[in-house]
RNA sequence: CGCGGCGUGGAGCAGCCCGGUUAGCUCGCCAGGCUCAUAACCUGGAGGUCAUAGGUUCAAAUCCUAUCGCCGCAACCA
């Protein structure tokens, strides 16, 4: 699935589809660990709507046409396009080791975008949104915009975010009617409650677009070499934002396949990080129609992840690089000492993908451990050790048997209201709260069971009917590692398949939803482990780490 | 009065939007059990006036107001 061409396997069709984005990164770095939570965020919506049957497109990107980009190549003796090249694979190889199931990747150096992106700026100057004026004003070049005088005053003529001095700067430019648009974007928010997600981030951009208002924005650099040229003044290259957003219709055929892009746009969702909401509910929606297309659905804006309480600057850095903590950095590297399962488990489950997290190695460790071997791990383990050991594998006179009996039996009465909850949060994308559920309410009674019917024990008794009621209460534990691997698919894929193919399941693992969880059939034969055995065992899924 | 977030047993958190069982979870601590399982698992226990002060209500961790404290936006992050 990952890295297949844009446009080659699309194909139209009636099953209803959704589609996606994250954000388009700079690639002036290598992606660090705030990066990959917002992909991993994505990874899990784009996941779960596979299950539930959606024709899924998740677009990722990178966003090259910036100066911070050719400034970085000059630095490294590249040519530009060779390096924005190489930052493409090198964040890919990142994004593959995490298990993200992307679909379309792009680069906005890529003639496609370019051709699409001078399309659709042309359609818009068309339509009478893009005149011309002049711009003065306080330019940083860190920040490739211009500084308002009341930043500029404040600040002692110095940037606020690069704390370098601010240089006056006259230009002819484009603007954008950005303005025009204040209204229609106040009323679009009124009568799409769930267009801006979560709420908060709604309420921020209201108040921001009722007491600032809207100006019209500068779309035009002038004197650039690296960037896209304004097809109807060739002496501008389009201003990087307006550029870049593009790609989320660029990406999915806009301007050169239609049909394509008339199946997946409007876009579902946008995830983004909370920093950069207004342009995406603001800007965006009003580029859009005034190119005659409709706004996306939704634009979810994540918080961030803190290092130990605090943000990651430069000394935590320096801090953490004498105890030789660096590689906390880099998600390549505790991919590889740990695993993409427990990466992502991490912060799924410890920080709130709508709300701010935080990472630490001993928080990591501990969430890992308790949750994943000792609880999760473990109950694989035992169910299939006695079942191996005492039945050679083969539950028999367990095929037939409904489960949701078994289970109710078992406490999992209300399994299908449940299901039901958690489905709701991973639509809210509440992934911590989803798999703290699944931990809690499903993995943990699970293991509370088997101590105590003690199914180690009926096997010893030489009693035909301890024996069979052993068989009946492994095959109760084993419907319950069914139901938590089938609801963790979208979180942990890897492990999630290990622990369902353990078993003979009649369902095949490309075909389980939700709804699977919820409403089980009996299953045709009996009971079987299907598992690879070693002297009777299985390998621990989730090594203990720490 | 720039905007926003947070304050829950020793540590870290969930619950708060849609008030209502003995305030839940992980780690740590104490005692016991089990020995199928990845030194994993299970049971019981100690430990909390849910920041503070008011208010609404039959009922507030949950809603409202005020105060205090910490943090983010705001030193090359999203």
């Amino acid at each position: 699935m990952a890295g297949r061409l844009p446009f080659g396997d699309l194909t139209v069709s009636d099953r209803k589809t959704w589609f996606q984005t994250t954000a388009i990164d700079y690639p002036n770095s290598r992606p660090h660990i705030g990066t990959a939570f917002e992909k991993l965020g994505a990874d899990v919506q784009a996941r779960y709507r596979r299950m539930e049957g959606f024709d899924v497109c998740f677009l990722m990107g990178n966003d090259e046409n910036t100066t911070k980009v050719s400034k970085r190549a000059v630095e490294l003796s590249q040519e530009t396009q060779a390096y924005a090249d190489d930052m493409a694979r090198q964040f890919r190889e990142v994004w593959d080791a995490l298990e993200i199931t992307y679909d379309v990747f792009i680069q906005t150096s890529s003639e496609r975008h370019k051709q699409c992106c001078r399309k659709f700026i042309q359609k818009v100057f068309d339509n009478g949104f893009i005149y011309k004026g002049s711009y003065a004003g306080w330019y940083c070049e860190g920040c490739e915009e211009f500084k308002s005088d009341k930043q500029h005053e404040e600040n002692n003529g110095l940037c606020p975010n690069h704390r370098t001095p601010l240089v006056r700067r006259s230009e002819p430019c484009y603007f954008f009617k950005l303005s025009a648009f204040s209204d229609r974007l106040l009323a679009h928010y009124e009568a799409n409650p769930d267009f801006i997600q979560p709420e908060i981030r709604k309420n921020e951009i209201v108040s921001l677009i009722k007491t600032e208002g809207l100006r019209d924005i500068n779309i035009s650099r002038a004197g650039e070499e690296w960037g896209i040229r304004i097809p109807f003044d060739p002496e501008f290259t389009i201003y990087v934002w307006f550029d870049a957003l593009l790609t989320y219709i660029t990406g999915i055929g806009y301007g050169d396949d239609e049909a394509t892009f008339k199946k997946n746009w409007p876009c579902d969702t946008h995830f983004i990080g909370k920093d950069i909401t207004r342009f995406h509910t603001a800007l965006w929606p009003a580029m859009l129609w005034a190119a005659g297309e409709e706004a996306p659905k939704r634009v979810f804006a994540h918080g961030f992840v803190y290092f130990e309480g605090g943000k990651i600057s430069k000394s935590r850095a320096d801090e953490l690089k004498k105890k030789g903590l660096e590689y906390l950095f880099e998600p390549m590297e505790i991919v590889r000492r740990f695993s993409a399962e427990a990466f992502r488990y991490y912060f799924l489950r410890e920080c709130p993908f709508p709300a701010d997290g935080d990472f630490s190695p001993d928080r990591f460790i501990e969430v890992y451990n308790s949750e994943l071997p000792n609880n999760l791990g473990n109950l694989l383990s035992r169910c299939v050790t006695v079942a191996a050991k005492n039945f050679q594998g083969v539950l028999e006179g367990t095929g037939g048997r409904n489960p949701i009996d078994e289970l109710a039996a078992l406490g999992f009465g209300d399994l299908p209201s449940l299901v039901g909850d958690i489905r709701a949060t991973v639509e809210r994308c509440q992934y911590n709260l989803t798999l703290q559920r699944i931990i809690q309410e499903v993995c943990t009674p699970a293991n509370r069971f088997l101590d105590q019917t003690a199914p180690w024990k009926l096997v010893k008794t030489g009693n035909a009917d301890d024996l069979a009621l052993a068989k009946q209460v492994i095959y109760r534990a084993v419907q319950v590692l069914r139901v938590a691997s089938i609801l963790l698919k979208p979180f942990i894929p890897k492990s999630a398949e290990t622990i369902y193919r353990s078993f003979n399941f009649p369902t095949p693992w490309a075909e389980v939803k939700y709804a699977d969880a919820a409403e089980l059939q009996a299953q045709p034969d009996d009971l079987r482990v299907t598992a690879e055995l070693v002297d009777g065992k299985v390998k621990p899924l989730f090594p203990r780490i720490g």
